[in-house]
RNA sequence: CGCGGGAUGGUGUAAUGGUAGCACAGGAGGCUCAUAACCUCCAGGUACCUGUUCAAAUCAGGUUUCCGCAACCA
């Protein structure tokens, strides 16, 4: 059985601080490689950041910034996150990375070398009031929104296009020889539908004059690449393609996570850029969910953007690991705001993980109780490994929460607390027997909140009571 | 009729034709080891209509309603 495991987010785009929505990908990323790396895998696990394009390029512009410094301050911030979410990434790939984009321009090539690569007119169409290029999914009325009534321009140029229309069929058999390949499988049959619509190719260049934020594109000095193409080439960059073959052949395919606004880069045009390259493709990926607060989509103007080192600030690392693991839905959106943060913190922590630790190591400092751990092994929790396995976090830490409440029920109604007055023997015996599930306990939390098992684990090691509370109940 | 996916107690979720379960919040009692914590009990639900069936949250048709996607958005 193959022991490699290879693991990546989608990388972020660095126009704006760290979003709790990327937070809760990258957070469930990680539970799965501390997963992998607790069955013995060998676990390499990829994360990063996209820095090419024209709104960071502008961005930096009207902050009277250097593109680069402007880009420096804000993959910082993202890898900051390391810290803050106590995660456990093996690589960070900026792709401003020399190597990277290298490894595009390469990458490039091997498209080009296949005929997937042409020169094509392209229109655009230009705002003339924003002096910015626009979209049609910008346009309100086929107006810019910021000037309605305005015509726009149309303007042609000339750019590079990827023979995505190549590859519908070579797609829809990916998909119909791996009917997992993406998960849920209602994403898997989005993607399905929208290439059996058809493909048209996409435009994988913009003129360097107008836009020299990008790769050079190979043996053209007037163009370079389409922030797309270059982002998504990180996936192979990060693990030594094209020079470290070795290390590629290693750790290929990967087993991607992303948003659900990523699906059809992820599943459709990555793929079909790997199949023009002549490589395999990925081993799945995994659609998430959005985040939604108050019932609406977060945004500066509502002000409902929960910014997710505010939480950590105030609950601390684990209460935010924990939360997304336990209440936030991996497939479907979910709405989360602060009031029901709190909520679930209390109950959940304060009140179960937290006081459950506490009235037990109470007794067994009370009533002296010597405890000595055995090792403990993962694979006698099958029905865990089992919902590991497909990457059900939500159910797996559900399943800790149950055995946090038959340790609660069974404290009441043996009532060792009672029985130590006469019987002081069989009261540590009991709690012997409690220590035994809140080891578990602890070490099955180790993927979710690695810092709170530690402190368990800890106290059960030294038959001590916290000193303080663990998860501080909070008015 | 563009395509696709949904509506389960106040909230979040489970149940692939067979007793609608769980958690939080709410109410009542109990316990005293614990962080006004914990335990027990109570109340409360399948959006609507029709059909198939001995039996429907589940299958079919319709209504209402919500949400994605419709191409370069990174």
């Amino acid at each position: 059985m193959n022991k490699n495991f290879y693991i990546t987010t989608t990388l972020p785009y660095v126009n704006a601080d760290p979003h709790v929505g990327f937070a809760s990908e990258i957070l469930r990323a990680d539970f799965l490689a501390r997963y992998k790396r607790e069955r013995d895998f060998d676990v390499f696990f990829n994360t990063g950041t996209d820095e090419h394009g024209m709104k960071i390029h502008h961005n930096a512009m009207e902050q009277g910034v250097d593109t680069q410094e402007y880009v420096d301050k804000y993959a910082k911030r993202f890898d900051d996150l390391k810290k803050v979410l106590n995660l456990s990434y093996d690589s960070f790939m900026r792709t401003t990375d020399k190597d990277h984009m290298k490894s595009t321009q390469t990458f490039w090539k091997k498209c080009e070398d296949n005929g997937d690569i042409y020169k094509k007119i392209y229109k655009v169409k230009y705002c003339v009031g924003c002096e910015l290029e626009k979209t049609d999914s910008e346009l309100v009325d086929g107006c810019c929104p910021l000037h309605p009534g305005k015509e726009l321009e149309i303007i042609e140029e000339e750019n590079y296009f990827f023979r995505f229309s190549n590859y519908g069929e070579k797609l829809l058999k990916l998909y119909e020889d791996n009917l997992d390949f993406i998960i849920p499988d209602y994403r898997q049959n989005e993607i399905k539908k929208f290439v059996e619509r058809g493909l048209q190719d996409f435009s994988i260049s913009r003129l360097k004059e107008k836009m020299p934020w990008g790769v050079p594109v190979p043996g053209d000095d007037e163009h370079v690449m389409y922030v797309w193409f270059d982002a998504l080439v990180n996936y192979i960059s990060a693990i030594g393609w094209p020079n470290d073959m070795e290390k590629f052949e290693k750790w290929w395919p990967v087993f991607q996570v992303a948003g659900k606004d990523n699906l059809r880069q992820q599943s459709a045009m990555w793929q079909a850029m790997l199949m023009s390259a002549g490589l395999e493709p990925s081993k799945q990926i995994h659609i998430f969910g959005f985040i939604n607060s108050g019932g609406q989509k977060m945004s500066k103007s509502i002000g409902n953007v929960i910014n997710p080192l505010d939480i950590v600030n105030e609950y601390g690392t684990d209460a935010l690991r924990y939360y997304i693991a336990r209440h936030i839905n991996m497939y479907e959106d979910s709405d989360m705001t602060m009031d029901k943060f709190k909520e679930v913190y209390n109950a959940d922590l304060a009140n179960g993980l937290g006081n459950l630790v506490s009235r037990i190591m109470k007794m067994v400092e009370n009533y002296e109780v010597k405890f000595e751990p055995e090792d403990f092994k993962l694979e006698g929790c099958s029905e865990f490994i089992e919902l590991m396995n497909e990457f059900k976090v939500n159910e797996s830490i559900d399943l800790i929460w149950q055995k946090i409440k038959y340790l609660d029920e069974k404290i009441q109604e043996e009532e060792p607390f009672k029985v130590a007055k006469d019987n002081l023997e069989k009261a540590q015996n009991m709690l012997k027997n409690y220590l035994v599930v809140l080891w578990e306990i602890s070490n099955l939390l180790i993927i979710f909140m690695p810092e709170t098992a530690e402190k368990i684990q800890n106290l059960i090691k030294e038959n001590k009571s916290p000193k303080e509370p663990l998860f501080l109940r909070k008015k």
